[in-house]
DNA sequence: TTGTTATTTAGACACCGTCAAGATAAGCCA
DNA sequence: TGGCTTATCTTGACGGTGTCTAAATAACAA
């Protein structure tokens, strides 16, 4: 599919208009195809260039390394799911319950969804590098909006639970994260199994949160 | 170190005692040491071969693949924490809160000295692959422990919850693991916290067993 | 136009997993 | 003892990988 029409084709937005017309971009959605299709193990460097159309060395102006392209991918994921949570904060719905639900949901689909992206974004590979730290604030700030969602409901005078919402938030995170890792993961075989314990722990969550523990 | 010593030096067990003595248990042993201190993707069989002192191609005749190599290592850290988890549940400690601590923190300890070994024991390349079910069979026997522990509670008395034990313990081992993900991940980075975090998931823990959810 | 710079390319290197063919040696049976 | 079978190990080779270096190309600014 390589023809010779001019290098400004669709030109997708404005920045790095040159020779390819926008490679980084073109790189890293190719990049996220492969992984979500194939897994990480699939993406090469060498067939992600011929993939695209320019040769093995091109993409090494756009990203430093393979690790860094790794962290663009794993960067882009982390947007969507704070995209996912924030719809949730700001949905008019003012409950409890079907916030929680919402965005615990939605959490798990995206993880059950893609799961190979899902272990790329939380795998030592990236979190154990110390370059990468452009991919990490991405990722804290995911876990603001989850953080912030506990908060909203503290302020609503939701939460009985005397710990502080962080603190909540992060227990509960370590949860649904368990779950959507064991779910990603293909560990709990069975997807009704899955949906059952995901209701049962949404249902403990809550009651949880209602609780004082002494 | 390649000297012309008998063959029978040592020989660990009395397996195999062919020409190298047990290479097997040597490739086995070697490789857990390198993925514990240098992670997995520093793992190649090459090297492998030159620091147990054989030729490259001779752990095939003891592995089918890496991946079996990899399988193999990540059975021995099922079988170390089967272990673990089997001498709480045989403790003569009756009581379920300093079981349950035990049992948690003993888990939580493993994952964090050992992450690079963790991160394999549940990563996706072992569980997606079909031919690698002796793996999951011993994966599977150190999770039968942990639901032991909770049908021992449960016969017991020390339940209130009335959700089968098979069901809390998935839910709670799915917390556990997300915490120990987390943990030996690098993603909770300051060590006080996740000890705090995990304290607090005890307690909540403990709560939960003992609350009758509607 | 000329020069600067961003972008892309081809070539080369060391490393990797693993297949095929052959060498070695241990065990078994006569 | 000798010879056969079989498990074990080795050498050589192939295609694939990440990435470094040096050269080519094209956009832009003066």
């Amino acid at each position: 599919m390589k023809d010779t029409s001019r290098t400004s084709n669709l030109k997708a937005s404005a920045n790095q208009p040159y020779h390819h017309g926008n490679l980084r971009l073109a790189l890293l959605n190719a990049s996220v195809d492969i992984i979500r299709s194939q897994g990480v193990a699939a993406l090469s460097l060498r067939k992600l260039a011929d993939v695209v159309g320019v040769s093995r060395t091109a993409p090494y102006h756009h990203f430093k390394d393979k690790d860094a392209l790794l962290a663009a991918v794993a960067s882009q994921g982390f947007e969507e799911l704070s995209q996912l949570l924030s719809s949730v904060v700001n949905d008019e719905q003012t409950q409890l319950q079907p916030k929680l639900a919402q965005a615990v949901m939605g959490y798990l689909h995206f993880a059950i969804e893609h799961p190979t992206q899902y272990e790329l974004m939380f795998g030592q590979a990236l979190w154990k590098d110390s370059e990468q730290d452009g991919f990490r604030r991405t990722a804290k700030d995911c876990f603001r909006q989850y953080v912030k969602l506990f908060e909203l409901f503290s302020d609503q005078g939701l939460i009985n639970n005397q710990e502080p919402p962080l603190r909540l938030a992060q227990m509960t995170w370590a949860s649904l994260h368990g779950l959507a890792r064991l779910a990603s993961d293909g560990i709990f075989a069975k997807q009704d199994d899955i949906h059952d314990i995901a209701q049962t722990a949404v249902r403990h969550l809550e009651l949880i949160l209602q609780s004082k523990p002494a």
